[in-house]
DNA sequence: TAGTGAAGCAACACCGTTGTAGCATACGAT
DNA sequence: ATCGTATGCTACAACGGTGTTGCTTCACTA
């Protein structure tokens, strides 16, 4: 009988990189699942069945953990956005905004439904998360914001120019009286992210078309007529 | 000389009830600026001049204070939110309902300035907070949705009456294909939280009336035609 | 098959927070 | 004036988290 209380059987050896990233998945599943605060560097560890020290061979610290896991999330998120938001096409181009809208929603809520995991964490705010990194989310939020922003001015412009006057009735300039293009920005922005959660949330009510549909009608029903 | 380290002086003594909102009020505080993380026993003591063993003279436990917390300022949001979201009109009475939904984001937005704590802790999501609690938020926002919902089903329905068929040339029937109307009151709800977010961060940027005047424009834009 | 260094482990000291026990004092009633 | 009690305070034990030290074991190389 040696040792009832025999010692921690060895974890199998792996090679730095490799352990890191397993890491920093042990650490996503537990923020996504029990949120920010729980993300502890033993539980951390015990997820990837292994001892702290272990841990804190790969990452100086705490923060240190938790801004790796950001970075590579926010990374992720970033590359997923990047076909979402297309560069404002040439003026010649002969592209309609709103089929450019539709296929932006569809991109996103779809990005968001194959990579649940990453889009909670940078979806849901994460009070724990150190502040820098809520300021680099922020940060990418206003470059989106900016770059819809853009879209926009170019969508309402393009929209104009195919519908050649009828103005006499009043009948054009529907969205004419000058919109308020940054509020009209952050509404899209927000419209996604909201329908980004519900998809998180239940994915089996919200399946994308849904929502393709309805950002259709609506463009649709805001039309020049 | 006596005592170089003399004995903290005592506060005010205070009757049960008066302490125990000034140590809510000084829980709202910290939560507000420093998150929910950060509300510490000690941490509210100390806000109050006052010492732990004080608190757990009036909270049994953390937990039972984070919960005091939330159900008076829930119980704050939810009494404001009242005239914000009126019963369903009678189907006699003539009410425009785009002016309903105007004056609803008015009165919501406004009520935001007016106590921007509360609807701090209530818009934010708090992650530090017990699940119980999120719960409760989610419930209270899942009635105002469904409010929301049936104020929508009767304005679609009063804006279709309104247009007496002009429907030859595809005129009407604008919002009329079957808008998914689950959908549009998140939309709404989305939007007009995002709004009070806005009005939060930046009240300066943000006035009220903006926020009026873009919803009309929108709602002006949708209208048949 | 021996040796060596990377990878892992147990154990420790330290800190902030929770919750409690028992003592001190202010203050209203007599 | 004094006295009792509600109100407050100091001090302590326990817990869970961080970050570190020094010993152990595996696995590769010669």
């Amino acid at each position: 009988m040696s040792q009832l209380t025999g010692r921690r059987p060895y974890a199998a050896r792996m090679p730095a990189q490799e352990r890191r990233t397993q890491l920093l998945d042990a650490a996503l599943r537990i923020a996504v699942d029990q949120g920010f605060a729980a993300v502890t560097m033993d539980r951390v560890a015990r997820a990837a069945g292994v001892t702290r020290p272990v841990v804190y061979g790969l990452f100086p610290d705490r923060g240190a953990l938790l801004a790796a896991l950001l970075e590579r999330e926010t990374g992720r998120a970033q590359a997923a956005l990047a076909p979402v938001l297309p560069p404002v096409p040439g003026p010649d181009n002969e592209v309609d905004p709103d089929a450019l809208l539709v296929a932006g929603i569809r991109a996103y809520l779809t990005a968001v439904r194959e990579s649940p995991d990453t889009w909670r964490l940078v979806l849901f705010p994460a009070e724990g998360a150190p502040p820098e990194l809520q300021a680099a989310v922020a940060a990418s939020r206003t470059d989106s914001l900016h770059q819809i922003s853009r879209l926009l001015t170019w969508g309402i412009a393009a929209r104009r120019r195919d519908v050649p006057r009828v103005d006499t009735a009043g009948l054009t300039s529907v969205l004419t009286p000058r919109v308020d293009v940054e509020l009209f920005a952050r509404m899209l922005v927000g419209l996604a992210e909201g329908a980004a959660r519900m998809v998180l949330d239940e994915p089996d009510s919200w399946p994308v078309q849904r929502f393709a549909v309805f950002t259709e009608q609506m463009l649709d029903a805001l039309a020049v007529r």
